[in-house]
DNA sequence: TCTGATTTCGGGGCAACCCTAATTTTCTCC
DNA sequence: GGAGAAAATTAGGGTTGCCCCGAAATCAGA
């Protein structure tokens, strides 16, 4: 009984390097490939695979969204995400979506053909790196997740942020908001808590992310 | 004779698997791999490859700068970049920096092996998209140049540029770099004045506008 | 009213920032 | 090949600001 896989990634070398590696693999068998989240939606359906490989970022539609399509139509479907080291944001939401493995790019294909086997077993797998992110969600509830959708910054926080990403220094974001350079301190050390960030360059990254400024 | 090759790239995965369908090929012969563009030029250095596969995006030092040193110190070696297909805007940059193909890693593995006997044969080769932006660069000279690396930077503030961007402390630079901090003070000082940017976030912007880290 | 989030403030250590200036290496030009 | 320019390196010394520790006051809702 071998365990049939679709890739879905918008990197054709990708696609193909993966395959050649996992067709080294006795019990396993890629069953199709698809460039994007709409086609992966449809081979989905067509083949009704044991496993898919989903890229998070994709074109057309993410892999995000057609997780959420494919796993309410086939529920017995294994959803494993494949992201850029840069892309641990979208954590929280492909998992949400129903991704029974997170896997960053990063990783050995030994790791790989260990998550697959360990989704096909009805568990979880996640890359070491990624498991930090969840388990700081889960411990500081979802209030603290870095994820775009979610950021749940106070006003206070976002106007200090906004002005620390504008290269203003403690003392002028004080000034301008008439409270002690201590207090932009304090608000400062928050937001790089929160958002897990470090820095200012950290900071300044997020507040483009966020629109608050721009680069 | 068979044709050896270093691949650089910051993702395992798609390391092990071009590695993986270069092996197929009878005249080909993976010898290092490099996660980050420093090692890339260390790597180059030690094992006198043919030919370096180059993702440009890479972690610490990326593709563009690593190529410039690499080619500087070994002109023989050949240099294909491989890169994400948003990620065209470097085309003119890599290619300036020497590199003898360019593919989007959108492409398929017979049209990497078939750069790789073209730039072996003192040819170049670029993926048909990117084809279209050099062209277009070259019908319309760069008049005014939008491009990244059109700044007056030399490689080493590029290199400490792109660090700071990254969230790197002085002393964290200086010890990778094996320099002294004052030294990556001075190129900090030189940068600001440079781009006349203001503090760590004017930098982090100024980084991103250029690609050389991501928001 | 009590908990928890928000906003506020302080001290100490170290890093960033600004100035000037010198040496060595590398490149370019004649 | 040698003169000059540009780049890379290091240094001293001072001011300011960032960062981490903690903690008090304010305010909202259970």
């Amino acid at each position: 009984m071998s365990i049939n896989i679709l890739l879905a990634d918008d990197h054709q070398l990708t696609r193909e390097g993966v395959r050649s590696l996992l067709e080294g693999e006795e019990d396993i068998n890629v069953v199709g490939e698809a460039l994007d989240g709409r086609s992966a939606v449809r081979l989905a359906r067509e083949l009704g695979p044991d496993v898919i490989l989903m890229d998070v970022c994709m074109p057309d539609m993410n892999g995000i969204v057609a997780t959420t399509l494919i796993l309410a139509e086939n529920p017995r479907i294994k959803v494993i995400a494949l992201s850029m080291l840069d892309d641990r944001r979208f954590v929280s939401n492909m998992l949400r979506a129903g991704a029974s493995g997170y896997l960053v790019k990063d990783c050995s294909f030994k790791e790989l053909a260990r998550a697959i086997r360990m989704v096909i077993a009805n568990r979880t797998y996640l890359s070491p790196g990624i498991m930090d992110v969840v388990v700081k969600d889960y411990v500081r509830p979802p209030a603290y997740s870095d994820s775009p959708y979610s950021s749940n910054l106070t006003i206070r926080e976002k106007e200090v942020l906004q002005l620390v990403a504008e290269g203003h220094s403690t003392p002028q974001i004080a000034n301008s908001l008439h409270v002690s350079a201590k207090t932009i301190e304090s608000h400062r050390q928050n937001l790089m808590a929160k958002i897990n960030a470090k820095g200012i360059a950290g900071l300044t990254k997020y507040a483009i992310r966020e629109g608050l400024t721009s680069a």
